[in-house]
DNA sequence: GTCTATAGGGAGATAGAC
DNA sequence: GTCTATCTCCCTATAGAC
């Protein structure tokens, strides 16, 4: 991470931009929102507390940070599962579901930041830039799902109903679950079964 | 709400406990976690902010009993959804998921604390006894859905999903409709068809 | 670019009057 | 049971030295 040539103790005179939010994502996901604050972040990366507001204007703007790195992985991670899973569409689909739930289950909290804060709005051109990303990753993995002729707010809409559930079966899961489960791996499986259930019910509805 | 004789100046010398419950439940439906604050409850009760500890021995109480007073009014609509229904026992089931959403929507966050908060432990009984009563009542409609011999773990497992996935799609949902839509209606009746798609893929592939 | 120091504010919780 | 007053802690953000 750093370049052969720095010392670097801690951050200092390192690439503290990006440890920031390392150090962010990391806090955030043992603590979750609630516990997150620019000082507590600062002394995790081994600066003083002022030191974040040289890279980041306010608060909300290492927030915003952390959320758009971490839907960025996060977009990364979906497509290399689907790429594992195989040939068959269905399979790459259903894939996208365990990969979001091991991600939640592996970071704990974490992700909780981009459903519980709001950055909707347009002064988070990255976030909204990442989450079209997203979206867009998964909306070609569901038209190779869907029938050819499906239009595009259908597979919109589609690919809309399986994030949201995915997200929600993936959370939930994470707050029963006290400890990190050594099953992750069941867990995320169990996703993929959902999210065929879901392919397969809603195939089946349209033959009617 | 107060009794007849009681003249009512704010909650003073009424039933000041339940009316914090209620303040807090609607701060938490228009903050969030987040903005939650003992001293925002207690204004909005009109009493000074050291009154709620007389009733509330400390914040994670009071947010404790607002969780336990949501979950309990969601139990009620879950269970007033399916009896309106009809007789099938499909569209009951289904039927939750659009007292849920419609629950989200119409008080927005709120019910983030339940999920967003650890109240797992021992020391809320009151939740972890309303939990159990939502369901139950998610299972008994469960069971007349799947197969006769499906198993209680099955069963559990089931409904897991389902009000896990309900959830997801109501909350991120909440999150990417600014405003109260006004069509509710709608949105609510997609996540029953999201739902009956999950139960038509579940029972499909039990057929193979 | 990072430090120390500090201003300013909000919120949890307690003490004692009434 | 509720009030006023207060203590303490933590956090955001800024000022100025280096």
């Amino acid at each position: 991470m750093s370049s052969p040539t720095t010392p670097r103790r801690g951050y200092h005179h390192g690439d503290l931009r990006a440890g920031l939010i390392r150090e962010g994502i990391a806090l955030l996901g043992e603590t979750g929102v609630a516990g997150f604050s620019v000082a507590k972040v600062a002394v995790r990366a081994g600066v003083s507390s002022a030191a974040p507001y040289r890279h980041f204007p306010d608060r909300e703007a290492l927030l915003a940070a952390c959320a758009a790195a971490i839907l960025a992985e996060i977009t990364d991670l979906l497509a290399a599962a689907a790429e594992q899973a195989g040939p068959d569409p269905l399979d790459r689909f259903a894939a996208t579901a365990g990969a979001y739930t091991r991600y939640v289950l592996e970071h704990r909290a974490g992700i909780d930041l981009i459903y519980s804060y709001d950055f909707s709005g347009p002064h988070h051109p990255t976030i909204q830039e990442q989450s079209r990303h997203l979206t867009g990753t998964l909306m070609d993995l569901a038209s190779a799902v869907l029938p050819a002729d499906t239009s595009w707010a259908d597979t919109a809409d589609f690919v809309y109903v399986h994030l949201s559930t995915t997200h929600g079966y993936a959370t939930l899961l994470m707050k029963v679950t006290r400890r990190p489960p050594e099953d992750i791996d069941s867990l995320a499986a169990r996703a993929v079964t959902a999210a065929r259930d879901h392919i397969t019910g809603y195939l089946q509805r349209l033959l009617r």
